[in-house]
DNA sequence: TTAGATAGTGTAAAAAATACACTAAGAGTT
DNA sequence: AACTCTTAGTGTATTTTTTACACTATCTAA
């Protein structure tokens, strides 16, 4: 019976090490004010009293990674449909003080206009700050935030998420600047505009801005036929690159 | 003292999730015969018997999860100094017939001519396959193996990784099979020339094959130099795009 | 009407990617 | 020594993509 003590062995084994928990953490980038924003909350547990820290909470036991982040959203901003996608792990032995908790980090792309209606924000004490105001966070959530800032910068370039921040109506400028702010340099506006009008996947909605004390941008949305023709996998939650 | 109690609340919550185990697999990457492997084992657990399985291991509670990954690494194959990077988690409720199992994929890619002349090979029943012999896999590990050579994939274009993979001493030809070995498709020659030309990367070694049958192809080798300088960045390890 | 502010537009140059076919060098054979 | 077989090695022209750059248009407000 050298298979059956294999796998008591393996149980032992096992057992010795289901002492870990597991978390997601979810940053939650919201584009607003021309600003990039995270949603964070201030965080109630020593030694990171009052830091600014992201959404997150242990993984449950019968909800899977992408289960657990998709609920965090849920529970937090009250929306769903939300475009996740997972960054990494993280899992230094000290990133928390109760004990050794491994965290999956996501992030999210909100669009505020939409959440904000829900009033979520002040029922949770979330709230969104800018990325350049994030210096110091609490557990390794700088880091994280790092990560994955770093991940929506390449994915930006590669695919148009960009959608997934902007109102349903929005000017080239308004695009522009979103690019700019979450890329942190400068683009010129020639040839930004020639880029996205390649991608074919805007159209004018023959509107305007309004209450603007200059010239109106031209508003445009998003072309659905195109984007389920060219881009349906950014349909599908979680996104996978 | 409603500090105290949260804090406690916290951690009875922590303690009910502090059941599930952390594990590393790694996807161990190498090129011989021309063709991409990969290190595997067979799996001795039921319902997976006998079915390749990645090489992995549950995390100890005194490693971090890169450290892990180099432990299995240097455990199963020998050898230190081993090119890494994390994947990303993998969380499916049923991914493991002992419970729940989170794991973190690593790939890695080793020089299979370095490690051939450890005899680890045999030692620890690992063997390598070619990535399209590896139609089904035990657990999740061929859904884990889809995504780290996707990465590799986009890895391989961005960065010269391959120099982790190559023997000290090789020619151009054997480069560019590399390539297409690990891409699959064939890449035109004169134009891959001119690409890792540009990178200034290898340097002529004033040799040429041996033994072959036919005009035999200079030698090329890693410019140490110019690694250092323009690609610190993979010498770090793990690797952090 | 004018001033102030931002929107909107095209072209030329440089760089990068692609397509493509022949000669060169060695091993093995006669 | 000549010839055959096999793979190594090389350059140019075309297309596509990226970059740099400056003026006119439209609206509000005074």
């Amino acid at each position: 019976m050298e298979k059956a003590e294999n796998i008591n062995l393996h149980i032992r084994e096992i057992e010795d090490h289901f002492k870990a928990a597991i978390s997601v953490d979810c940053v939650i980038f919201g584009y607003d004010e021309s600003e990039l924003k995270v949603l964070t909350l201030d965080c109630n547990m020593d030694p990171y009293l009052e830091l600014p820290s992201l959404l997150g909470d242990l993984v449950k036991n019968d909800e899977n990674l992408d289960e657990a982040a998709t609920r965090i959203l849920y529970e937090r901003t009250g929306i769903t449909d939300v475009f996740l996608e997972q960054v990494k792990a993280f899992g230094e032995l000290d990133r928390h003080p109760m004990g050794r908790v491994v965290t999956i980090a996501y992030y999210a792309l909100i669009k505020v206009d939409e959440y904000g209606q829900n009033g979520m924000e002040s029922k949770h004490n979330a709230k969104w700050r800018t990325i350049g105001s994030l210096e110091e966070m609490a557990f390794d959530h700088k880091k994280i935030l790092n990560s994955s800032l770093h991940l929506l910068r390449k994915r930006l370039i590669e695919y148009p998420l960009w959608m997934k921040l902007l109102p349903e109506h929005f000017s080239l400028p308004e695009l522009q600047n979103l690019f700019e702010a979450v890329l942190a340099k400068p683009l010129d506006k020639r040839n930004f505009r020639k880029k996205i009008s390649k991608l074919g996947i805007i159209k004018e909605v023959g509107k305007k801005q309004e209450d603007v004390p200059h010239r109106p941008a031209k508003l445009y949305a998003v072309n659905e036929k195109k984007l389920r023709e060219d881009y349906s996998f950014l349909l599908k939650n979680p996104f996978v690159s």
